[in-house]
DNA sequence: CATGAATGAGTGTTCATTCAT
DNA sequence: TATGAATGAACACTCATTCAT
């Protein structure tokens, strides 16, 4: 009988090994060799999970985006839907270490995504599910009555991701500048200012 | 009699030079020769004016952020606070080609600062420099009575340097999704929401 | 209790899948893991019954010219010495799927029999067995008043063994310029163009 | 002023180095190192000189067809049908060093032909020029009166370059059994079989 | 016997850098 | 100054081989 490996466990640990690496040292200078070693594995013990190095890096992105949704799921569920809303922008908040790293992936592969259409594509496409997800929630808002804005829900939607994205590249940058409840601080008055009903937050 | 050039002016060249490499193929996929061929020179002509690959990236930044100090200086010129402070939003916009191909150099650069202490300090320095602008001229606007909400100067300037770098991301990202006249009028909205006079506004 | 395998036997078949390894993809793309997959084993497999590479090589070799020697030793019997060497010339055509893929195999072989003292000795024993036979015949089918050429019996094995190899190379290259049928009518041509009685031939 | 070198000459050297090694070790253990090292260059210098390692091999087949039409255009100059058939014939043997590297090449390649599609079509075409030189030459050999074969000239072409490659591979395999001398002694002895004037050749 | 995970040397290739001209 | 030839370290990847299970 040969040594059994769960090939979905051992990819996820060289994922999460990457994902260290890559933190470490950026991802240009990341190597296969890096990982692999981080991994516990000599230079091509990679191979028996990966077919090459940008599988290991695409396979982080769409890890990283599954993770995230499933963790919304969670965190969305049997809320109204102001606390929804909230619950969801906290979410893409990096507030924790988990989601900081996730953060810490998508920054890093946004200058590729600007020369990779593959790569924006994905991107894309997630960024209009984000949007999509928000814009529905703050119109059952707005039916709800707890929400004052003039400005459409797609506008609202596009203000808000964009206030997520960019603590998100301040917060990796500088973390003590932003540290999490600030950044949930901030993130409230910026509902409250937009005529959002914070008083009804179940927070 | 050797040939007298204006090194200055060879350096800013192969920094756009290299800027467009860069734009068009990633920082990742920059070679020295190609930044050397898009400026006209041969492959090791470069090393006249920069010491290596390391100097002219590290250049490309200190370029961007006194190019960006010197039109802010002359935008915000002769204006009272309220205009000082949209021109200035405005200004770290990717409103216009200039303005966007600095906004991607800095968005290219922030995973590498991530792992760069050099780097990090150097965008630490500038952000909290614009924190600084931002945050004095709305202590300005306030005392002229033209801002209504009670949260400080310093989280009022922290939220808009994120929605400044959030709609940084997403239009190089997806240009189409964020044209410059949407991010003004969501700049506006932003302003307005916080209770800024924008009625006050010389636009 | 180990399980009883015939070892000839699955040498035999390890051998085969090589050949149709080989075959299909040439001798520098065949992977030891490709020839286990192709016999039905798992990577580390075929350690068991070769102790590497080279000593599988080598077996398709010696296998091959084994096989030959017998499949001569029957179509020769009983037979007058004209026909027995048309018959031994025939053999080492590639008319058939068989002697073809022998003839690609040993094609194979002698570009690295040129670099490899041992494979060219190899070679070079079979290349004298098949001259010494083949002037063995013509010495006894000119006893026989069936050959009236001058030239020595070796100098006759030479030009026919020179012949076959150049057709052999030909047909594997390029088989549709030189089907089968046409190898025997251009070889039949060739005897009787050095005067072998070839209407004495058994056809 | 740069070092100016001649780009032409120093592929046409990198070529050589490229088949001194191939003919030490064969096509197979022939790294690109091992080329730039017999080239006189390290590892990487080939680079200016060659795309990569396929643009070597394909170039040396391309120069030595080249080479080989230019060495028989000179042959064949100012001579009779049955002179330049001779002409042509012997050109295509390994009578000396520089045909027995071109030999060694070309049959060095054949194995890898077999499952490249590009490299046949390469093989075919050249096989297909010579084959119709022949044919053309037999005809005009026939028409001066100096052949008596009931073949075709297509045959006797096909059988004529059958001979050729089968010595060749024969002498580049065991070069002591086929020297010069004899594979010139054997060709003519083939051509008076077939019913070519010998006697009238200008030997 | 058979598996397949793991090793690690070796490959082709790229590229920042140096330097004679 | 500018050229471009040359270097050599580094990279991603392949693969024959080993060996615990």
């Amino acid at each position: 009988m040969p040594k059994i490996v769960d090939h979905d466990e051992r990819r996820e640990e060289i994922l999460q090994a990457a994902m260290r690496v890559i933190s470490a040292v950026g991802l240009d200078g990341t190597t296969t060799r890096a990982i692999a070693r981080e991994a516990g594995y000599s230079s091509g013990g990679l191979s028996h999970y990966f077919a090459d190095k940008d599988d290991i890096l695409r396979s982080i992105l769409v890890k990283t985006h599954r993770r995230s949704r499933e963790r919304q799921a969670k965190a969305l569920a049997g809320k109204n839907a102001l606390d929804k809303l909230w619950a969801l922008l906290l979410d893409n908040l990096p507030l924790d270490e988990e989601r900081s790293v996730e953060t810490l992936m998508e920054m890093t592969f946004w200058p590729r995504a600007v020369s990779s259409a593959e790569l924006r594509k994905f991107q894309d496409e997630a960024a209009h599910a984000l949007l999509a997800s928000l814009s529905k929630l703050i119109g059952e808002v707005r039916e709800a009555g707890q929400l004052t804005s003039h400005l459409s829900d797609a506008d609202l939607a596009e203000v808000l991701i964009g206030v997520i994205d960019g603590f998100s590249v301040h917060y990796e940058l500088f973390p003590e500048r932003l540290p999490p409840a600030y950044q949930e601080r901030l993130m409230l008055a910026q509902l409250e200012a937009f005529g959002f009903a914070v008083g009804a937050l179940d927070i």
